[in-house]
DNA sequence: TTTTATCTTGTCAACGTTGTCAAATTGAAT
DNA sequence: ATTCAATTTGACAACGTTGACAAGATAAAA
């Protein structure tokens, strides 16, 4: 059996295969009596608008996400967030992992964009922080919403959505200090990655505010990963000057710093009292529960899937606004007030 | 500037668009000359061919990857997979989230399919353990193929590529076994999670083989998480007759496990012996990296999705074969022989 | 040279939809 | 009734491509 075409539902309702495609479109001029025999006839041959011609006669209806990120939960928390989106306006979702180090990247997302008749393109870092990407995409005129973070203020050449890692850096220690660590480590300062130094700016600008120095020893270099988490840890313990607390620039790290530390047998938080970042499910995966910074990223998403839809909807190509997103603490156990200070 | 068509590029390489059309697909009877001058042609309007319109020419070009999971690195991994082989072969992926207990699912999914010119459908667990679901697809004639592993063997409403858990339960079950343990707990047994069904049944299996009985008090049942692995273990840990080894039906739960006796004073693996299963991050979350089993999913992904492409492509509807994967272990520092009986 | 076979190229319809515009119908106002 | 406007409906082209088939060009055989 074959899929039934407007054409056949026309034919059952006695009316024009024109008549169909308006009551399916719902736009006004078609009379009660009509539609409703229309809407009867598609019910009964249940038929299904082809997505496919629609397109192309319409503008186009899909957009890209395009990532190149080795964090799982981080891509499909995107996901979600955009599909909810697609799914809200009837736009479709084609997903484009790729390699970001790869010459081609431009060549090849621009083929992608052409041949797919995709008007709108979602890029998370470390894609998104690629200027010369950018700029040839734009001139194959796509529509490219970019999703940021960390401590330059992105440029004006497309839209952004940018998540404000300084603030929430320095919202964090501001915290720790509160709590009434003085000595707080630094852990996994990577300078080819963004976010990392926006954290690290805003640690510093906690302790600038509160006039505290910050013992440069205290930050220490590294990935965002457990095992590096558990290295970074071990030379910072081999120190002689002991942190009360230590704010890992993910959560990842902040697990690996957990584990080193009892290894070497402090309690946590009694001893040391340790924050991670990005309330991703790692956050959980340790004892006690994280206090991390919670990363809304299915928000972000949507959002920006919200802004690219725009773009594309709008033909006066009004200019979409950037936006910011702010980030909250979320409180757990991994935090305590410092009891013995370390000598 | 418009998006160069067919017809444009016709019109620069002075042949007719048909012409340009051969080239374009590969097609022989093209003299040498002419594929050149339109070759040149097509470099020099950059022109892409339009999926779109081309789909609605062809056979469906798309299938779905269906989906309820709470975890997403299993998700990316089959995602990743599948994306190999449909660009490999042209085809277009769409993902498709789904909620498994909505009354809805079917009809969700048959809609979609009608609409986006869906040809194939991958299922994974559990919408793939769902009978009723996958007979309303196939009544609505859509090409499935469902991602199984557990203590069933699959029925042959379609074909299914398997994985074995109740041999890889066996196996790791074996190996602890070899290593000289003889009180291994089971942890996360779940009614409800078909392959805890297999893995426990493997366990039962590797015990039977070697004339040892199991101890029902070392099953323990639960969820697949660290929160329940850390519960579960301590439930066990309470017990009088304490194991030597701990096998977790996945790697959360055993790093669970791992925290709770370390929170306990054991100290891992020379007081207990952990493995896990599924060789997730996870795995490496944790200190030492645990002995899991290690679960290909890319594969197992790339696999399913070459199967519906070939039952796509393939005319005379000839019945693609199931396939089973067997899955190896992955010995890492979590384990290690039995020193102490416990009393 | 003519005929035939082969290879290359072109013409046109079709896919399932929407946009444009004209035709038919309705309803109100004269 | 007649006219006019407004509403509802329909005919047809168009989107960019591929498939079927016909036409033209070329090479080989007569």
């Amino acid at each position: 059996m074959k899929k039934p075409t407007i054409k056949d539902v026309a034919k059952l309702a006695e009316v024009s295969f024109k008549t169909v495609s308006r009551v399916v479109n719902n736009e006004e001029s078609v009379s009660e009596q009509v539609r409703a025999r229309v809407q009867e006839a598609i019910k009964k041959l249940n038929y299904q608008p082809n997505h496919t011609a629609r397109l192309m006669r319409k503008a186009p209806f899909s957009l890209a996400f395009v990532y190149d990120n080795p964090n799982s939960h981080y891509v499909i928390q995107m996901q979600n967030g955009i599909i909810s989106q697609c799914r809200a306006k009837g736009f479709e979702l084609v997903i484009h992992p790729t390699d970001s180090k790869s010459e081609e990247v431009g060549k090849e997302l621009a083929a992608m964009i052409g041949s797919k008749q995709i008007g709108g393109v979602i890029l998370t870092p470390p894609l998104s922080e690629n200027r010369e990407l950018l700029t040839y995409l734009l001139n194959h005129d796509a529509k490219v919403v970019r999703i940021l973070s960390g401590a330059e203020a992105p440029d004006a050449l497309a839209p952004v959505v940018y998540v404000d890692d300084i603030d929430a850096g320095e919202k964090m220690t501001q915290y720790l200090l509160q709590q009434g660590h003085q000595q707080i480590a630094f852990l996994g300062y990577h300078p080819a990655h963004e976010s990392s130094k926006g954290r690290l700016r805003g640690y510093q600008l906690a302790h600038d505010n509160a006039n505290i120095s910050v013992d440069r020893n205290l930050i220490i270099d590294g990935e965002f990963t457990f095992e590096s988490g558990m290295q970074m840890t071990k030379r910072l313990l081999a120190q002689p000057k002991l942190p009360t607390a230590i704010f890992a620039c993910n959560d990842e790290i902040a697990a690996g710093a957990v584990f080193m530390c009892r290894l070497q047998g402090y309690k946590i938080p009694e001893d040391i009292s340790i924050v991670g970042f990005e309330n991703s499910p790692f956050s959980l995966q340790t004892w006690p529960p994280l206090t991390t910074v919670n990363q809304p990223n299915v928000e972000i998403a949507a959002r920006a899937a919200a802004m690219v839809i725009d773009m594309m909807q709008d033909d006066k190509n009004h200019t979409v606004e950037s936006c910011g997103f702010q980030l909250d603490l979320v409180l757990r156990d991994s935090v305590c007030a410092p009891n013995n200070t370390p000598d």
